[in-house]
RNA sequence: GGGCCCGUAGCUCAGCUUGGAUAGAGCAGCACCCUUCUAAGGUGAUGGUCGCGGGUUCAAAUCCCGCCGGGCCCGCCA
């Protein structure tokens, strides 16, 4: 595995460093991993890399930061890919040698092409994401976008990690949201038309409206609910129908947003499966569980948190000591069912489920699978670590499900259980809520997810045919849809996940910098220049590396010799966001390149700039994947 | 009462995990650049008490403590 050329740039630094301070001061050892934490870029003007080293020797040297950098540089000798080193201010700066740096940058995407930025972090661990999740009585409106694209792009990432990922998706067709939306079916009368889904959550706000006017409708749906929940009642079957048809329509809007998971987990195959009464067991026989026979928590079985205090702190001083997991009507909660869910997950309680497709072929061509009643036995489940993309507002109930484990004496699944919560969407002067309607909007935009692609789709197709640029208009609808797309995503996905979002049409409309289409534009006008040049791959050699000049040429190489250190740290810290802003440096640096450095008409520098063009191309177009855009041959 | 997240330019956001050199982008506004590889672009100028107050440190947007403001949670709802 060939490891990134910032890394081997790294390397060589911290061994000129090292030997240079050990001739300078042969008494005090210096660690490795102190000089690579001491090493950062450096600030334009000084070279390529710093390192900050002789801030921290100051004090046990006894010597100023000034002293000792001087001393440093006087004792190195550069090598290697270090072709220069000097000092500014106590820092050490290094200067790389542009050739051998850009050839190694270059070779290595030549070489890997797709796979470039790719790394090996995770060495086939098997990873769960679970997501969206979305209750199966609506359309998904914008927040469950955001949860979906979150989902989807860190499940790329973890998978760019050499990660064995698998995307789950729970779907909770016992809720009382279905209930409710049942209950509406069988007596509103209204028949269904357009797409299921959006049908469906109307006949859900209406329900809603009407409980508010007639009390008595609640208790009909409380008892609905009740019997959905014992399996295989008339009810129950009716629930899981009707979540059936939501779903498939709630499908389509993953397929036209390109996204696909590996497996539906319906709840009311949790139960059918028993894993309750398995996940109860483990954890009565770890002693963890209370069945109070009087007081408040008489006929519940329950799950007291004492033992959670040193777990976290929100458990030191809580409102309530205890969590219920069984009712005393004998139904589960949602946090009871949730561990059991999880101990699934990790493979602690063996398979109960069935499997069969649900969805043939998806976006990326697998089949999508589905717990159920008949079918086969699969190798789901048993993972290593688990992602859980789910809302900030989630935050305690996944805390008591980490902290569960730990009583149990899984410490170790505790710590491998990520929540990824994210902010919740709102939109302007108003909350998305599914129950009063707010996602049905007004003036004819809705905030459904289907309803933005299909305004911002509208947007892209005006601009895209003013463009002289597309030969072939037959594409132009092909090219809007791909413009639209990366547009919607990118917008959600530049945002640091804890952050609340307020949407806004001006923002979701706009297509200039900061955004996908400028990434693609910077593609397309590559693929341009590269079809001018009937350009074909070659072997640089040493004149043609010679030719580089250190602003806008280097600066380009440099940054691409970065991509896999910034899909590891997008990997490790769960967040789009460091590819998003890698992406806008990269499309920001190329776009300023392509002012000022002649490719075709290089002379010289032709055949270097060339082979800039198409390394750039290859590194964005990969980076885009990651975040599931598409990159287009012109726009 | 307790806990979690957020607060950086008029607006939308990076940077904070691991403290280091003049705090970075975009949008809006101002002045420019298409006979030259796609102007969904580029250049320049303007715009900042990094919420406030302490502390630690040679060095704080970054770490610690305390406030203030916004959001969320602490259910036999999911």
């Amino acid at each position: 595995m060939t490891i990134s050329p910032n890394k081997q740039a790294k390397d060589e630094f911290i061994k000129v460093l090292a030997s240079a301070l050990k001739a300078a001061y042969p008494q005090d050892a210096v660690t490795g991993d102190q000089l690579a934490f001491s090493i950062s870029k450096a600030k334009p003007g000084f070279g390529d890399l710093s390192s900050a080293i002789s801030f921290s020797l100051a004090k046990r040297l006894n010597k100023s930061p000034l002293e000792i950098s001087r001393s440093i540089v006087s004792a190195a000798s550069p090598s290697g890919l270090i072709s220069n080193i000097g000092e500014a201010a106590g820092y050490v700066n290094a200067r790389l040698n542009e050739s051998e740096y850009a050839r190694l940058v270059i070779s290595a995407i030549n070489e890997r092409k797709e796979f470039y930025g790719l790394t090996q972090t995770g060495h086939g661990k098997k990873v769960i994401v679970e997501g969206p999740s979305v209750n199966p009585n609506k359309p998904w409106h914008i927040g469950h976008l955001r949860n979906a694209l979150l989902g989807d792009s860190i499940s790329n990432i973890l998978a760019a990690n050499a990660y064995n990922v698998e995307r789950i998706d729970y779907i909770d067709d016992l809720g009382l949201q279905v209930a409710e939306s049942l209950w509406g079916v069988k007596h509103l009368g209204n028949a269904p038309e357009g797409k299921f889904d959006q049908w469906l959550g109307e006949q859900y706000v209406l329900v809603n409206k009407k409980m508010e006017d007639d009390k008595s409708i609640a208790n009909e749906i409380k008892m609905l609910n009740e019997k959905m929940e014992s399996p295989s009642s008339p009810e129950s079957d009716e629930a899981r129908d009707l979540a059936g048809k939501c779903v498939r329509a709630q499908y389509e809007t993953n397929a036209s947003y390109g996204i696909s998971h590996d497996l539906l987990v319906w709840e009311s195959d949790i139960v059918s499966g028993k894993l309750l009464e398995k996940a109860l067991s483990i954890m009565d026989s770890k002693g963890m569980l209370e069945k109070p026979v009087e007081g408040k928590y008489a006929n519940c079985i329950t799950l007291p948190l004492e033992k959670a205090k040193g777990f976290a702190k929100e458990f030191e001083n809580p409102a309530e000591e205890t969590k219920v997991l069984v009712r005393s009507n004998g139904t589960a909660t949602y946090v009871a069912k949730d561990i059991a869910f999880h101990m699934w997950k990790f493979g602690l309680i063996a398979d109960p489920f069935a499997y069969e497709p649900f969805i043939e072929k998806q976006p990326n061509g697998k089949t999508l699978y589905t717990t159920s009643a008949s079918g086969v036995a699969a190798l789901f489940g048993k993972a290593d670590m688990i992602v859980n993309i789910i809302g900030m507002k989630q935050s305690y109930a996944q805390l008591i499900l980490k902290a569960a484990f730990s009583m149990a004496g899984y410490g170790d699944i505790a710590n491998n259980i990520v929540h990824l919560a994210y902010g919740e969407v709102s939109i302007e002067g108003g909350s998305l809520s599914g129950r009063k309607g707010g996602w049905i909007g007004g003036e004819g935009r809705s905030y459904t997810a289907d309803s933005l692609l299909t305004e911002v789709r509208k947007k892209a197709l005006e601009i895209v045919e003013k463009s002289e640029k597309i030969e072939d208009k037959r594409k132009s609808s092909e090219i809007a849809n791909a413009v639209a797309l990366g547009a919607i995503k990118f917008e959600f996905l530049r945002i640091a996940p804890e952050k609340q979002v307020t949407f806004s049409w001006e923002r979701a409309l706009n297509f200039e910098s900061n955004s996908a289409p400028y990434c693609m534009y910077t593609y397309a006008r590559s693929k341009r220049i590269l079809e001018r040049a009937a350009y074909m791959p070659t072997e640089l050699s040493d004149s043609d590396y010679k030719q580089m000049q250190r602003e806008a040429d280097f600066d380009l190489a440099k940054l691409l010799g970065d991509a896999q250190d910034i899909v590891e740290k997008a990997g490790s810290e769960y967040r789009p966001n460091v590819i998003t802003d890698y992406l806008l440096d990269l499309a920001m640096l190329f776009s300023r390149f392509y002012e000022k450095m002649p490719v075709i008409k290089g002379g010289g520098a032709k055949n270097l700039r060339l082979s800039l063009v198409a390394a750039t191309m290859q590194v964005t177009k990969n980076m885009l994947l990651l975040l599931g855009i598409s990159t287009v041959d012109s726009m």
